[in-house]
DNA sequence: ATTATCTATAGATCTATAGATAATGC
DNA sequence: ATTATCTATAGATCTATAGATAATGC
């Protein structure tokens, strides 16, 4: 039953991918542990060992998933560049793959202190990111800039997602993206 | 056990008002049929013989909350009314009587047809609510304003109340604010 | 007679733990 | 000897249903 330590490393690593990617479609309390475990091809009982606690694969598919996101983010050089991938058809229909404050953040207020300390870090690591593409000479000011788009930016993805209509979902994007890229052009 | 007609209807009113306060404060996943039943001082068993499942309680309470905040918005008067209202740290820290779209909206791909078309009402509505407090000749175009605002102000309520730093809450919300206003002010 | 409510319970699911198993790696 | 994984299971909780109860309202 015993797996080499290298094949254990590579089970932690699906496991922590598998959770990040459930748990943005499905919610936190959408996902149990069995269900974690199953998509890593894994038992629960494994997963609890490795992990103690489904807070624990929580907090850490958090830090491990935005770890993933800030190498890829490496080829976004533009604001411009970052407002049209984020309000996208393709970022509202992927969930999966998408922003963890966008699928998890109405559900942060009622988790563990560990979770919140980790996501608070996403949403301060997502601040600065935005900071470094904006203009202006003082950073304070930069990052003010980064949270307005960012707010923006998640409450457009989690209303176009939530809507039961094709057409106003479309509408909320493209009139955010819009309006916020207007801003930018000056 | 039976109860009058006018007492029956009082508890309907009861549940329908605990559950939209239950809803918003746990998240929907996080309210079971039990702890709803209770919050009416009634036993599940009483609240399936007139709702007849979670989901049609969820439907009706969202359908009967908003109808409710309707009638209080006929206060707001102004567009810098209705931001700052919102945008502030009295309905960040009141989820139970604020906003369906900041509370629910992150759990709302996931629920029933019948759940997420009272949704889209809701956002339809508040939509429309936006458009008449603003400036400008075309129906349309307001409503494509409101659309923006409303995102950044979701936005901005999901964030400030996911976030474990209350600066960092205090700061997304005034910078928020600020910008919105600032935006009308022309 | 009708019906709002309650009691009892089914059946599923959820998080977590204990102890067994068997392969790794010293 | 260590340990990653599995099996079995505990105990709680969740949604839902069936049937009894007792007060209303015709």
């Amino acid at each position: 039953m015993k797996v080499s330590k290298e094949k254990a490393a590579e089970n932690r690593e699906l496991i922590l991918n598998q959770a990040a990617k459930l748990f943005r479609e499905r919610g936190i309390s959408g996902v149990g542990v069995d269900a974690l475990a199953e998509a890593a091809g894994l038992t629960h009982g494994s997963l609890y060992s490795q992990f103690g606690s489904k807070d624990k694969v929580l907090s850490e598919s958090l830090s491990h998933g935005f770890s993933r996101t800030k190498e890829r983010a490496s080829s976004i050089t533009s604001i411009a560049d970052a407002i049209s991938g984020y309000v996208s058809a393709g970022h509202r229909d992927n969930p999966g793959n998408g922003c963890f404050m966008a699928t998890l953040g109405c559900e942060m207020p009622r988790q563990s202190k560990d979770v919140r300390r980790t996501f608070t870090e996403i949403v301060k690591g997502n601040m600065g990111r935005l900071a470094a593409l904006l203009p202006g000479r003082r950073q304070r000011q930069r990052e003010d800039d980064g949270l307005a788009i960012m707010a923006s930016m998640v409450g457009a993805i989690v209303l176009a997602r939530a809507v039961d209509d094709a057409e106003l979902s479309d509408r909320i994007l493209s009139v955010n993206r819009g309006k916020l890229l207007q801003l930018q052009e000056r």
